[in-house]
DNA sequence: TCCATCACCTGAGCGC
DNA sequence: TGCGCTCAGGTGATGG
């Protein structure tokens, strides 16, 4: 499923191949995806060069001379450059139709993913209401220790619930909450607030090396997710903890534990993390 | 303000 | 083989 890395190497994907080209037609095949896909996207993009593909937290931006084209590929999305003509398949839910012909293609079984519209003249996409309320990138100059210890002061909700917020730091998923607990010895279920500087220090350095690493190995495929030109990543095979219930743990060899926290699956090693 | 829970959705996997 | 159930999980809405 799409977290930072994964939409990090879509957009690379998406800036190689449909920046600069222009768009002609829009097609969308369902009325809605988590909410509804508007509807005259065919008459605001047609004609219209891609001038810049971007991503905030786990947003894919496309952006327009009138405004932003805001792509989320929720669980199970994908977006591929297709051949042109090449058929639908089933979930295939939207095609942008460039100058060429070749299709960009957005494909997303479960339909937790969105597309929406943001105009250049409703302000910056920065300040959409799906965007505004994000916390820090985690490779910009203000993520640091300082800042997930000072936000997170006084909060009960455990670690791992305050990393997927996406309040404080955005674009940590499951998979890479998980991995990078791992890789701080720090514990999922130990109280956000509790946590000393020092170890924030280790998690903030684990958070950009897990994700950093999860981008050159092309994301993680674990499920759904393929890259633009239809490539699994590799990332799933350095996972330390995740989705490794029951088998050891390749630091000590105890054996992983998989828990439930908010409805999700945790993993940790009982043993180095604490 | 913070936190937990629910809802949305479909395919895979499992037991019967 | 087919049916029904559970699980996977990102995130907004809701209520405590």
């Amino acid at each position: 499923m799409p977290e930072l890395p994964e939409v990090e190497v879509v957009r690379r994907g998406v800036a190689e191949a449909v920046v600069g080209r222009t768009v002609r037609d829009v097609l969308a095949r369902v009325p809605r995806l988590r909410w509804p896909v508007p509807t005259d996207l065919a008459q605001r993009l047609a004609g219209q060069v891609v001038r810049a593909a971007h991503r905030r937290g786990k947003y894919l931006l496309m952006e327009f001379d009138t405004g932003w084209l805001i792509v989320h590929l929720g669980m199970s999305g994908s977006l591929s450059v297709a051949a042109p003509g090449t058929p639908p398949r089933t979930h295939d839910h939207l095609d942008l139709v460039l100058d060429d012909g070749s299709l960009l293609r957005l494909h997303d079984p479960r339909r937790f993913g969105a597309v929406l519209w943001h105009d250049r003249a409703d302000g910056p996409v920065e300040s959409h209401a799906l965007l505004a309320r994000l916390g820090v990138e985690p490779f910009s100059d203000a993520f640091s220790a300082e800042l997930l210890h000072r936000a997170t002061r006084g909060r009960t909700a455990s670690v791992k619930q305050a990393l997927l917020a996406g309040d404080v730091v955005v674009g940590v998923g499951n998979i890479y909450a998980s991995e990078a607990l791992f890789r701080a010895g720090i514990r999922p279920t130990t109280r956000a607030g509790r946590v000393r500087l020092a170890r924030w220090q280790r998690l903030a350095d684990a958070i950009r090396a897990t994700l950093a690493e999860a981008i050159d190995k092309g994301g993680s495929s674990l499920r759904d997710f393929v890259g633009t030109q239809g490539q699994s990543g590799y990332f799933q095979n350095d996972c330390y903890v995740y989705d490794r219930a029951g088998q050891p743990c390749r630091v000590c060899g105890t054996a992983i534990r998989a828990i439930r926290q908010q409805q999700r699956s945790t993993y940790y090693c009982p043993s180095c993390q604490r």
